[in-house]
DNA sequence: CTGTTAGCGCATTCAA
DNA sequence: TTGAATGCGCTAACAG
């Protein structure tokens, strides 16, 4: 059977029928399909052509199962914010098609303690060229010994260890120095901090920025001002109570993000105080909730598609090459909104 | 080379591998992993403990060559709600898993008017078996057209227009006349709304439901208590401008999206309005920012992720067999919250 | 610079 | 109820 008659039928091109109508073989069509070198100009023309023509789409399984790899990379994330992981994995989502390679999902269970082996199992399963890794996962010890195991390439968005790895990171604790020195020169010398889970390397690195910004203004650390939160709009309501409710309350407060801070503004609104007349508010994340809620918040914008693009162009560079694959720092950015304000002392 | 040397190599096992070791040809461990007929069930336990012992993983790109089927499903969205999309997402992803599809994402520009070449080149790259098509994009005549001319069986979320059609519906004007039932109930009789844009079902769905409820109640209906919204928060904000300063405004609001509300409630605060003690407002979807918000949203809950999982589930019945595929009707729930209150005349 | 050949691992005839 | 042989469409050595 002919390509046209093949054609007629129904029936996709395939890189043979592309070989025939371009007068060429099939090994030089599939140089021309992978951009190998060693090809005239005119010949890779008429195989582009014929390609064309055909509307010839290579079988990618015929690809994968030949070439021994599954042009595969599972994003692998148990992070619970919605807004940050679609933004992720938009940015994934487009180096893997700039790639052509395929996107597998892997979403884990926060709450299961015995993940693993049913998320190895689906990366074997795929038999995926490399994993892309969302912060708190991508600290999970036992994950990374498993990947390791594999000789499986992984990127990692913001690691607490940043050492030997690849991905891409950001300067939490100079971003959260800048939105403290925000505040301290608004007149604000009480500042209150409703922390993230310790397990969370964003909980320690914006505490981390909130005592280096009072010791760069020499303000002492009250510890009596600093509380725990879970990363949940509830844990940030319970929290502002708890800072609020405090003998000598502050006049400000910094929630290490943007849900927590909307726990903040709750607590604000039921007890009558105005934001930012009485009290002072931000977050960090720069989620679409902080323009939504009013007062619009003050907080700090990650590039948070851009991270999940720029890991993923990493991690393919070290799938290309595993000797390659860099920590990329990411650029961050103080929004200023309206939850806060000069300090006004209480009369 | 025997199986056991494979796997001392790290070489994966192969159905010849498993054949083998359960001393039957791989026709038999074939039809044992597809669950077919014809097996003696001490044979089928053979096989199965093979497998178990080799910890054989189908090669999916295999199966697929040979199989002329990829198990591929496609999901096109271009709705541009993050928490929606995660949704639906999460219930397709398991609807997949669960009959070990693979799923491809494509997202779709909401503004580019010329995106059907690219999409369907995706489509046809992929080799999908089937697709699942979001609001607004599920009822995109040019779309549907191409899927149906690749003979490509696709489920609809929420279509305009079900017949004929299978996947998942809700009855949104149902859920608006029992919402609007609430606030005439609470005293209101001049009642706002924030209608979406006429090419979402949803918006004229919400907006007709409004309509029902009025009459219901022997209201009239006022065209000045209806504006027109895009299903974003900015729009909520100028929808409620032009409401709350109508010579007569309207004591309750209803905004066809959370979003939307959200923006009113902002118009409220900026004016010194109390919620719900000057203004009642309601939204739709209860989206996690209806409950971060102060006051919290009174609104109508779907069932996202069954949505996501139910639509998925039909479509792989009807790639099984194409006579079937049914149009599932799912259940709104009214999520009562602080934004609605008894109507007070104004003293 | 280009072509030939031999599998990749599985499903699927058809025969037993 | 089971098995042997053929090919899905492509990549990758190796030859020219």
């Amino acid at each position: 059977m002919t390509a046209k008659m093949r054609e007629a039928n129904g029936a996709r091109a395939r890189i043979e029928d592309v070989a025939e109508a371009a007068g060429v073989s099939i090994k030089t069509v599939s140089r021309v399909l992978n951009h190998e070198p060693n090809v005239r100009d005119e010949t890779r023309q008429r195989v582009e052509q014929a390609v064309a023509e055909l509307q010839y789409k290579p079988n990618l399984s015929a690809r994968s199962l030949a070439g021994q790899r599954a042009y595969v990379i599972v994003l692998v994330y148990d992070n619970p914010s919605r807004n940050y992981l679609t933004e992720i994995q938009g940015g994934v989502l487009e180096a893997c098609r700039a790639r052509h390679f395929s996107l597998v999902l892997a979403p884990v269970d926060p709450d299961d303690r015995n993940y693993l082996p049913e998320l190895v199992d689906l990366i074997d399963h795929s038999r995926a060229d490399g994993v892309v890794l969302v912060p708190p996962l991508t600290d999970d010890a036992r994950l990374l010994d498993a990947l390791q195991e594999r000789r499986l390439p992984f990127a990692s968005i913001s690691p607490r260890t940043p050492e030997g790895r690849f991905g891409v990171t950001l300067d939490e604790r100079g971003a959260v120095r800048e939105l403290m020195a925000h505040l301290i020169q608004l007149g604000h010398r009480r500042i209150g901090h409703i922390k993230g889970p310790p397990q969370h390397g964003a909980a320690t690195w914006r505490h981390s920025g909130y005592r280096e910004a009072l010791k760069l203004a020499d303000i002492p650390y009250d510890a009596a001002l600093v509380v725990k939160g879970e990363f949940t709009f509830e844990s940030g309501v319970e929290g502002a109570r708890r800072l609020l409710d405090l003998p000598d309350p502050p006049t400000a407060i910094f929630a290490a993000n943007d849900d927590m801070a909307a726990g903040v503004l709750r607590v604000a609104g039921e007890r009558g105080l105005s934001v930012p007349r009485d009290l002072s508010v931000c977050g960090f994340d720069d989620t679409p909730l902080s323009r939504q809620i009013f007062p619009s918040l003050t907080t700090v914008r990650q590039p948070t598609n851009d991270m999940g693009r720029v890991a993923t162009e990493e991690l393919l560079k070290a799938i290309r090459d595993p000797e390659s694959g860099d920590m990329v720092k990411m650029d961050y950015a103080l929004q200023l909104r309206e939850s806060t304000g000069p300090h006004r002392s209480r009369s």
